[in-house]
DNA sequence: TATTGTTATACTCTATAACTATA
DNA sequence: TATAGTTATAGAGTATAACAATA
C-alpha cells in the first residue's frame, strides 16, 4: 500500500524572496530599451507585479505554485495528484513533491477514497482554509494596488488592450 | 593561474522547449478568473509574449538568460563575469557557467586583459556576432508579432498605460 | 491492461562558503 | 586587504523510467 514520502522541507523558498527578476533577465532589455517597445513595457509591469505578488505572499511562507495548487485543491473537490499534475502542467512525481510540501506545511491532506484504494482525495486542512481565506483578502488588495494609479476607465481599457495581445493570432 | 571549466553542456535546454508556463500556474487564475482583472489580463498578455518569445528563438539554441547575458556582452566592451553577475543579478558561480556555457557554444570568448591578470574581457566570438545579428532581426518581427492586432494608437495607448503600471507607486 | 501513486535518478538553475591567484 | 575567478557543495524544481498496488 503507497504511503506518502515525508522528505520534504516544510519551509521552501517562499520565505526567501527570489531575487526581484531584473528586466534584463529575459533577455528584452538590451535590444527594446530604446524604442519604447510593447514587449519591454509588458516585461516591466510584468516583474512590478511579480514584485507586489510577493509583497502580498508575505509570510504565508507559500510559492506561486503552491498558492495555484492549495487554490486548485480548495475549489475541486474531486482533487486528486494526477488531476493536479494534468492542471498544473508538471510530471506526476513533481505533483507528488508540491503535496508532500503542503501536507508537510499542515495546508493539505490526503483522504481516503472508498472503493479506490490506488487514489486519495486531497483536501485543506483547517490551517489550508484559513490561509487561502487570508489569500482570498490579499488578492484583493493586492488586485488593487496594481491598477492603483489608473482611473476605473484607464484600467477597463488596459485589460481589453491586454486581452486583445493575449489572444492566439 | 584560473582556467575556465569546461564542464558545461553545450546545447541546453534552449533547444527543448519549457513547457507553455499555464497562467494557472502562478497563482493569479483561481482567484481572478471571474473578476477580468487588471493582474489576470497582465498573466495572460505575458504568457502569450513569452511563447512568441520562444518562437522567435527557434533553432538558436539559445535561453532567454543567455539572450540577455549575450546582448550584455556584446553591448558592454569592457565586460567581465564580476560584472556580468551584477548586471544579470545574479551570484558568481552562476555567471561563471553561463559563460562557460556560452563559450562552449563558440558564442563568446575570454580575453586576457594586459595589466590585471586576474580578471579578462569578455567578447563575443564571429559565431556570437552572426547570433546576435540573427537575434537583432528577429526580435524586431517580435514585437510586431506582439502587437499584430493593434493599431499604432492602441499601441501607443497600451505602451503608455502599461508604463503607469510598471512604476513604482 | 490501464491507472494511481511511488521510487530512483538525473539535469538545470540557483545559492553560499571557502579557496587561489593577483592587485 | 580587496578583487576576480574558481571549486565544492547543496537545495529547489523539473523531467524520465521503472515499479507496486489496485482497478
Amino acid at each position: 500500500m503507497p504511503a506518502a514520502s515525508k522528505k520534504v522541507s516544510a519551509a521552501p523558498r517562499g520565505s526567501r524572496r527570489p531575487r526581484a527578476a531584473a528586466p534584463e533577465e529575459d533577455g528584452l532589455a538590451r535590444f527594446d530599451l530604446q524604442t519604447g517597445s510593447l514587449g519591454y513595457a509588458l516585461r516591466l509591469a510584468q516583474v512590478r507585479m511579480y514584485t507586489l505578488f510577493f509583497d502580498m505572499l508575505g509570510d504565508l511562507g507559500l510559492t506561486p505554485a503552491r498558492v495555484t495548487a492549495l487554490s486548485l485543491i480548495a475549489t475541486d473537490p474531486d482533487m486528486n495528484q494526477t488531476k493536479l499534475a494534468r492542471s498544473l502542467d508538471i510530471a506526476g512525481p513533481s505533483a507528488l513533491k508540491m503535496v508532500d510540501a503542503l501536507e508537510a506545511a499542515g495546508l493539505v491532506c490526503r483522504l481516503d477514497v472508498a472503493g479506490d484504494r490506488r487514489r486519495y482525495l486531497l483536501a485543506l486542512t483547517a490551517t489550508g482554509r484559513t490561509t487561502m481565506e487570508q489569500l482570498r483578502l490579499r488578492m484583493a488588495e493586492y488586485e488593487e494596488r496594481i491598477a492603483a494609479d489608473l482611473s476605473a476607465a484607464e484600467r477597463a481599457q488596459l485589460v481589453g488592450l491586454l486581452n486583445r495581445v493575449a489572444q492566439r493570432g
